[in-house]
DNA sequence: AGCCTATGTCAGCGATCGATGACTTTTTAT
DNA sequence: ATAAAAAGTCATCGATCGCTGACATAGGCT
């Protein structure tokens, strides 16, 4: 499932804890939080914080992946082979 | 790359702002938060918003995804199938 | 060396977080 | 139908966010 906004994290998480079981109260103690607070994410809340947003997918056994790929759209990507880049980079290491 | 603390997100979003060669001003602009925030958040900041990471990711081209798969650590998986919340579903359906 | 850019640090400030506890509404089960 | 459980709402409060602006360090270039 791919992630976009607050919202659709909270979807996640919803889901996920539906589908293992939990209420909002044993799942916001097993991460720490109030059940207040797991209302508000799984209602998309924006300023969530990071670290508890980590914590509640570990506890609920979702991975989360950053990748690169498929984003032919925005700007130009690949700026071709910047051999002043590569130069500067084989100086770094060897100093 | 897989994400599971604030630090790896960290990492992840200085090593693909490096790789767009944007420097901290113009990617903080580009995103709509200070230059302060994005030297946080690329520290390890635990308690970021959530909604400014999402959008951190989204201009550097970075998807994200949620998986459940590959986690056959804690408790108990699969709970084999569970008749009773099939018929809840189904019933819930036509009302 | 001297300059310039990028990055990191500090202090102050208004806005908002997340916790708590009481209460209401919705959903589920009998 | 009715009782219990789960989910949602509200107000309050201390702690911390992210912003600003000025300054400090670090690296690269000529």
């Amino acid at each position: 499932m791919l992630v976009r906004t607050p919202a659709e994290l909270g979807a996640v998480l919803r889901d996920r804890r539906k589908k293992l079981k939990l209420d909002q109260s044993t799942f916001a103690k097993r991460i720490g939080v109030s059940r207040q607070w797991v209302i508000e994410v799984e209602h998309g809340h924006a300023r969530a914080e990071l670290g508890l947003i980590l914590r509640a997918l570990d506890a609920l056994d979702i991975r989360l992946d950053a990748s690169t790929e498929q984003a032919p759209a925005r700007g130009a990507t690949r700026p071709a082979v910047d051999i002043n880049a590569i130069v500067a980079k084989a100086r770094k290491k060897k100093a």
